[in-house]
RNA sequence: GCAGAUGUAGUUCAAUGGUAGAACUAUAGCCUUCCAAGCUAUUAACGUGGGUUCGAUUCCCAUCAUCUGCUCCA
């Protein structure tokens, strides 16, 4: 039984996951506003990722570099020039092209090339009667450049020599910081710098809930190793990912790899293979794994006229290393991951709404929960204080105790522990572990560390 | 960007050219010693802006948003 987007959407509002952003303005399309369940899920998937790719990894190094760079950087990697396409549509057919296209294959290779302003490229078409390839119309709508960099000013005021970019990928911030990163922590080849955080990308078909939007965030690694060698490191991420996301509790057989056919690929990379989940619109692109070789360093060694090689210490060898990226995007991920634990369980004839998720993903690590909240909810208070220095808990003592369970089955809750005439006579409670069902009784100097063993990633 | 559909409490769904009714949820109280029990009460909605009309949630137009399909996609 596989769940509706429509569902899920419903399912992260109701629950405080995610809201649509702006909503009281009708929104701003395609953006989306994490509320503080999902806040700490998102926040837990990032902790993840980080410690089996930076704090468990003895390669691997984290940075966190801006999100405004200089432009030429974006100039350097080829984002500025290769998304700025002048396009137009057919009127009649609906179709898209390219006006520079157009023009070139009609007189045979014409280079339109950067000296034309859109209106000359309207006019050209307009007065040589190019016509639709598709249907041989004359009629196009205006051209429309499609710049997929999000573009505003540093400054007061916005004069084009001004104008800075948000970043379309965190992983240029890797690329101008590989020599300061490797410098400082004295890394020798085969390593890796990763980071988290937002990219910005004009993204012309957004959508699919947090599938698609056009403010995102990214998990990217860098793996910078020598060209040309028996080590298989692409190989060896492939795998390194598919195990992490096995490893959260995805079920395998909705993942699956893809490997890019050669006309597919990016400009930068000669192998992409995607790890693909299977969402509710069907399968997309969950993690992209890149062989980018030595493009990115070339092409900032070129453009900032710095050399950007690696000098290995022991063989003297200087050389541009080769880049394997891992890169994952954050909120597909979590999208995933709830897609995933997302349940529906009979308990008789009830229905019973369950997300089985990671303990370590888990918002909540443990609800408390007075049994009569009369007799118990000054001391299942006083629980919460103590369990709050360590986790995140959460404390409910409305409605019977039954419905308090479900309310918390529902966000993936681990623990829930029951404070009763017990916990305030011997100094015990009930601890029920709400994926298993299974009860039992921990006194409370026990609590934290039998919690903290639980829930380990 | 194109085409189609949709838009009423937090959710699901009603009704109506004379400003809306329910269920679930939520909150409070009573009851209750371990998975949505019961009783009582309470909060809560016509996406936005125009137009037609004596009067619009209802009809028309625009806009915004969401969904589906197409197109596109690093």
């Amino acid at each position: 039984m596989k769940i509706s987007m429509e569902e899920m959407v419903n399912y992260c509002k109701q629950y405080g996951f995610i809201f649509q952003g702006s909503e009281i303005y009708g929104g701003l399309s395609n953006t989306w506003d994490y509320g503080p369940i999902g806040r700490e899920l998102k926040e837990n998937i990032r902790r993840a990722w980080w410690k089996k790719f930076i704090q468990e990894n003895p390669y691997n190094y984290g940075l966190d570099s801006a999100i405004l760079m200089n432009p030429e950087v974006w100039v350097a990697s080829g984002h500025v020039a290769s998304f700025a396409d002048p396009l137009i549509d057919c009127k009649k057919c609906k179709t898209r092209h390219r006006a520079d296209k157009l023009i070139e294959d009609f007189t045979k290779g014409l280079e339109t090339g950067d000296g034309w302003s859109n209106e000359k490229l309207e006019n050209y078409i307009l007065e040589n009667h190019i016509k639709c390839p598709n249907c041989g119309s004359l009629e196009f709508t205006p051209i429309r450049k499609f710049n997929l960099l999000f573009e505003t000013h540093q400054g007061v005021t916005e004069e084009s020599k001004n104008k800075v970019y948000l970043r379309g990928e965190t992983a240029q911030g890797i690329f101008v910081n590989f020599l300061n990163v490797q410098r400082t922590m004295r890394a020798k080849v085969p390593f890796g710098i990763g980071q988290t955080g937002k990219s910005f990308r004009n993204e012309i078909t957004p959508g699919n809930f947090i599938f698609r939007t056009r403010e995102f965030e990214q998990m990217e690694l860098e793996f910078f190793c020598k060209p040309n060698t028996d080590l298989d490191w692409f190989g060896y991420w492939k795998s390194f990912c598919l195990n992490f996301l096995k490893d959260l509790g995805i079920n395998k057989d909705n993942l699956r790899y893809r490997d890019h056919a050669k006309e597919e690929l990016a400009f930068y990379s000669k192998a992409t293979t995607d790890i693909e989940y299977l969402f509710p619109m069907g399968w997309g692109e969950l993690w992209g794994i890149a062989d980018r070789t030595d493009y990115d360093l070339s092409v900032h060694e070129e453009h900032s006229k710095q050399e950007l090689k690696y000098l290995d210490p022991e063989t003297n060898e200087k050389y541009l290393p080769y880049v394997i990226e891992p890169s994952v995007g954050l909120d597909r991920l979590l999208l995933s991951i709830l897609c995933d634990a997302y349940c529906k369980e009979m308990n008789g004839d009830e229905e019973r709404l369950v997300l089985k998720i990671h303990p370590f993903l888990a918002p909540y690590k443990v609800t408390i929960l007075p049994l009569i909240k009369k007799l118990h909810a000054d001391k299942a208070r006083e629980v919460y204080g103590d369990l709050a220095s360590e986790f995140m808990c959460t404390y409910d003592e409305a409605g019977s105790i039954g419905k308090r369970y479900r309310r918390s089955d529902a966000i993936g809750t681990p623990f829930a522990i029951t404070i009763d005439d017990e916990t305030i006579n011997n100094n015990t409670v009930t601890l029920k572990n709400l994926d298993t069902m299974e009860q039992i009784t921990l006194k409370l100097e026990d609590l934290k560390l039998y919690i903290k063993d639980n829930i380990q990633f």
